[in-house]
RNA sequence: GCCCCCAUCGUCUAGUGGCCCAGGACGGGGCCCUCUCAAGGCCCAAACAGCGGUUCGAGUCCGCUUGGGGGCACCA
């Protein structure tokens, strides 16, 4: 049970679209914080300035707007530990940098990478792991610095201890220990000024107070080395929760991009502005993508409001979950169902005027109770309803036949029916599904024949909303100028 | 190559030594309902990767093997 307040954050790079990945590394901190009554912060973390993608930081703060993951302090909203994007933080890290360099627990370096690159191949050929030789690792401090203001490049490396070992822990994974003499000096201020993750990323933590550190689990390698840092300032660590990787839906590797657009092909996708796209809707993409790694002991459909109440770390599991699409159709599939008509219809609305079609609201109204609970997606609604708005239809003859039926028995149907349907005060289903099923019974036809042909007459298509319903609200005298077109189209054959 | 992590039905998972001849959900199959398509109801098939330990007793603890994933950058 995590009762104390708790400060948690997402922090993306901007080099790319925000995807499933993304989204659940931003919900689990975002659920962690509100069920404690603690602070979701976004944080941007843009120091590679090669894989910069413009847009990016916007695609991630729409997306996260759009699944409802507020955050209360982040790069556009402001807070009291910023600024939230790192480029605007580089005199924080060359002084903290320096500061390491100061207690001795990091130095100036001052080898090229083309020097770096010659070493790595030397030692990958005589197969010795490749890690930094030490060239720069023990110069004098005073003649560091001197190099330094004579304007020589330079980066500052980590002095990971030669000995010894550290113990990490990982709330889901429990605790670990690693040789130091495995681990590298590693980079942590780049010669462009700006820092690595491990700088940034650890100073950021700590600067902002992060309780929790929820991220992917490609940091876990990297984890001895973050401890390390952490303790080099003497600072305590805060609670690591490293969440496992998403796998393609085989389950054999992730998703690579040629999986990622095969996806799309098949009406799903990976990232967040096409799922949007695609219909879905943020109750059920949210759903999906919280329970792949959380175990929630009962009960799974879930409201983002249920998941706060529920949420807890140690529910998170630690294995890698295949992405699973038939699961994410079920979850929006359900969560369309559980909206109210009001809300449904106006999120329905956008796909038939974006198909040139009126929408008359109080028609929409009573379309939507009918063909909710045939939605997967969304633009679902556009096969179920878009002839509704339609001012004409065109049945395929074809249609207008039943199976084992001629077109004279059609039309002796339409002629009966015509003749129902015109004494009746309103097409009400309780005023015309009795006397509809009477005149079935009186032929000896099935229900199926005779609706059938009835469906395709006054819908124009062979899959349709229940015909009574529909017929109500299609309106007494437009079903019977179908009902006759249909008997011309007929005729005409 | 070296290091790290993971391992229950096809998939997501419950399970923290006896309540498990392993439960739920998705998907699949069948039946019912039925004017189409859905939704709904009922039922069925489907798993503890293998091998060794520890223990009176192991899905649950330990080791190895196998399989899978991740990492070894002046990327995050």
């Amino acid at each position: 049970m995590n009762s104390k307040p708790v400060r948690t954050r997402f922090a993306p790079s901007p080099t790319g679209r925000m995807h499933l990945g993304s989204a659940r590394s931003a919900l689990y901190p975002f659920l962690l914080a509100r069920r404690t009554g603690g602070t979701f912060i976004l944080r941007i973390e843009d120091t590679d300035q090669k894989r910069f993608v413009p847009g990016a930081e916007q695609e991630l703060i729409d997306g996260l707007h759009w699944l409802g993951i507020n955050y209360d302090e982040g790069p556009d909203i402001g807070g009291p530990c910023g600024p939230y994007r790192q480029t605007e933080r580089r005199d924080i890290y060359n002084e903290y940098a320096w500061r390491l360099v100061g207690l001795g627990h990091a130095f100036p370096c001052f080898c090229t990478p083309e020097k770096l690159a010659s070493v790595r191949q030397e030692q990958i050929n005589s197969k010795q792991n490749p890690r930094y030789d030490g060239t720069c690792r023990n110069l004098a401090v005073e003649e560091g610095r001197r190099r330094v203001d004579s304007g020589e490049k330079y980066v500052i490396r980590f002095k990971m201890p030669k000995e010894g070992s550290i113990t990490t822990e990982d709330v889901l994974r429990g605790s670990s220990s690693t040789e130091n003499s495995a681990l590298d000096d590693s980079v942590l201020l780049k010669s462009d000024g700006l820092p690595t993750y491990h700088l940034a990323a650890m100073v950021d933590d700590h600067l902002m107070e992060i309780s929790h550190v929820i991220r992917g689990s490609e940091w876990l390698p990297s984890l001895p080395l973050h401890v390390h840092i952490i303790r080099a300032f003497g600072w305590v660590e805060p609670q690591f929760v490293h969440l496992s990787v998403f796998l393609k839906p085989s389950g054999k590797g992730k998703m690579s991009k040629r999986e990622a657009s095969d996806a799309i092909k098949d009406g799903h996708s990976i990232f967040v502005s096409d799922l949007q796209g695609l219909g879905y809707i943020p109750e059920g993409v949210l759903n999906w993508i919280a329970l792949m790694g959380w175990g929630v002991p009962e009960g799974d459909v879930l409201s983002l409001d249920d998941m706060i109440a529920r949420f807890e770390i140690q529910n998170l599991t630690p294995s890698p979950a295949a992405i699973n699409f038939a699961k994410l159709d079920h979850f929006n599939a359900t969560h369309i169902r559980m909206l109210q008509t009001e809300d449904l219809a106006e999120r329905v609305k956008p796909y038939f005027l974006h198909e040139g079609l009126v929408v008359d609201d109080i028609k929409l109204l009573k379309i939507v109770p009918l063909i909710r609970e045939r939605l997967v997606t969304l633009d679902d609604c556009l096969p179920f309803a878009a002839w509704f708005f339609k001012e004409s239809i065109q049945p395929k003859p074809i249609d207008l036949i039943a199976k084992d039926l001629t077109a004279a028995d059609s039309l002796n149907i339409f002629r009966q029916a015509c003749e129902i349907i015109i004494n009746l005060p309103f097409t009400t289903p309780a005023n015309s599904e009795p006397p509809m099923r009477a005149l079935v019974e009186q032929l000896g036809f099935s229900p199926n024949q005779v609706f059938g042909i009835l469906r395709a007459a006054i819908t124009g298509q062979t899959v349709s909303p229940p015909l009574f319903d529909s017929m109500e609200i299609v309106g007494k005298e437009k079903v019977m100028e179908r009902i006759k077109n249909a008997m011309d189209i007929l005729e005409k054959k």
